[in-house]
DNA sequence: AATGAATGAGACTTCATTCAT
DNA sequence: CATGAATGAAGTCTCATTCAT
């Protein structure tokens, strides 16, 4: 497994000197997060984020180039906040299975939780669409590594190549988008199960459980 | 389950009168769903998609009432004919494998094919989310019908329900972003085949194929 | 008093020469009148007015040169008619204070079955300052000719000149806007009344009623 | 009679926070006043304005939501300048027929000095008809509190009601288009005096100025 | 650092008028 | 005569970004 690259101290935005400037590009990046996920990239403006945030029109400025690059910011650190909870729910004692079940479960957790998770990193396909890929691809080589090293203990199959992580995630993806941001009428361990369930067995009958 | 009523005639704007009425709606329709691949929903004007069709901007107006009302009618006509041709892969005597196996070939067809398609339908979840909504839950409601078929004849198990639709249609989806979209680096086959050995047994060792 | 010259033709449009035609025009002029008062000036499209003669939109420019044209035929139109209604009201036997009662009691119920005119003929100030001018002088004209048969036959001063005619004209103008178009909670004769009261002597305490 | 509260001050546009903003905003004012005034409504644009006022386009924006908006502000001031005008010009220690008289002098100046009020007022009545009546009838108001306090002294019959400060202030208005608007040929003092005799003693001969 | 006014390109939309059928 | 599609100038308004204070 690969161990992560300490996370580079997260650079959103100009970094202040002093403790006000602090403040302020902390208010500034907490009214962009609600703003875009309340009404998305095109329809939030920059007028908006600082309103919403309390400062004046131009300290946006003072910490960021442009709209793009503070969504850019977001985007960013949004991916790396869902990769943290899952990292933190899973531990080496885990089956593989087990351990797909608990990243999901963090997952849809998280997206519950920040619904907005889903609109910032989403229309990212369109606002910055190079964040985007690189999110995806990222988590689905995180994903193939531990399908691989499940193939090597011997729980998955060992033909596990990058479409089933890509295949896992879009089923993850869609859980959550349907159960955890459209809606919240079933427990996360339910979906979290179905999930699991396809990895175990597939969907065919007969497949006895062991 | 239910037939479905012949889709009516799609109201793709106001429906023209002359021959040279639905000449230019044609044209509008053909610009407009280049456009809005090219350079998404945001990006693309209606000044760009008169220049593209050849007809002055006012014509624009003559069809539509604004932006929204195309796209939505191009979302809804896209909607449409992935539905069709996912419809006309399969037949009565497959199994309900095979069934599956064939819907996503057919997608993932289409989606090399028209990769704008992706685009389009995509980006709707920020420009039109009614359309969305629907385009997603219509298409779950029919694979939830073929997986209960399936139940019923005893290939699936019995317990399929909403969330597997749309476990599977998030595989399918993500597949078809990273293998047709992004990139064509794989048959088409080859990767419906993972699909379809993950429907069949997941992907855990020792499930034997029968 | 000046005797009228009789009243040209009233060419409101290009005279058509069959009868399908005269309809035509006739619906034309119709829902003009119709959009104008409602709507105003420039709030009317030709359009809207097509669309409410039931006519294709191309068949406005077979009558009419441009929306100034059939608005200004209206206005002069409306002009008369007002004119007539005052005329028709009076007769040689009266005294000069009864026909003024007379005019302005005409005037009066005309504004309150046509408040329609008020929007008309008031928008012309700036939609056709030239008709609008027009309107108002030619009346003032023909007031100050009656005015100045009464100072002749001794009922009024004789030093009434066009500035009595115009103050005269603006009270009943007035009164109309406000008491006919505005609200309907006073009876007519009460209101023109008032004003012939003013016009015998003032509104001074102490004139007695001869 | 009621003593008007000093008028708020002017809530015209947003208002500027640094001096420049205030330079700025009356620039728009002014610049405003003078496109309203000699194009009228429909046919002034912003851009006009702005170039008139030689500001940036968007600077309009800054201080304005709307053409409408700007109007608005420019009526409800105009409006006030009228009636400060007429308070001005009357004191204490006149008849009833002086401050009538004297009113009608310093609406009759102030037209003469301002001929874009007329323009302005006027258009309302299509433009913003809230403006419109709402001027109308706060004159007419404020004419009656007058008219009544000219009964209660016994100058004035003890009849007069509302009716009769429509009437006048009509007599007023047309006299103030026709002769100081339309054209500066007859002295104010000339034209004034006109509807003073008219409110002393009508126009009927016979009625003896005491 | 903060403030908020200024800028202007560019988007959408309307509609009077022309024109081909 | 009637029809309705086509045209494009012109208008309103937004907003990311720059700049003076």
């Amino acid at each position: 497994m690969s161990t992560d690259p300490p996370p580079a101290p997260p650079a959103l935005g100009k970094v202040p000197r002093t403790e006000r400037g602090r403040r302020t590009l902390r208010k500034l990046l907490d009214a962009a997060a609600g703003e875009f996920a309340e009404k998305g990239f095109h329809e939030t403006s920059i007028t908006g984020i600082t309103k919403r945030a309390g400062t004046a029109l131009g300290s946006f400025y003072t910490y960021f180039d442009s709209k793009d690059e503070i969504f850019q910011a977001l985007v960013s650190d949004m991916s790396d906040r869902v990769r943290q909870r899952a990292m933190q729910s899973i531990s080496a004692d885990m089956t593989s299975l087990e351990t797909e079940h608990a990243a999901l479960s963090a997952f849809l957790h998280f997206a519950r939780e920040h619904k907005e998770i889903y609109r910032i990193i989403d229309e990212a396909e369109f606002a910055d669409p190079e964040s985007y890929r690189k999110h995806y691809e990222t988590t689905a080589q995180r994903m193939l590594g531990r399908l691989r090293a499940g193939a090597e203990s011997g729980e998955f199959r060992d033909d596990v190549e990058e479409a089933h992580a890509w295949a896992i995630m879009g089923m993850n993806v869609f859980l959550g988008l349907r159960f955890c941001v459209w809606s919240d009428d079933r427990t996360i361990d339910d979906v979290a199960e179905v999930a699991a369930r396809i990895l175990e067995r597939g969907i065919t009958a007969g497949n006895e459980p062991r």
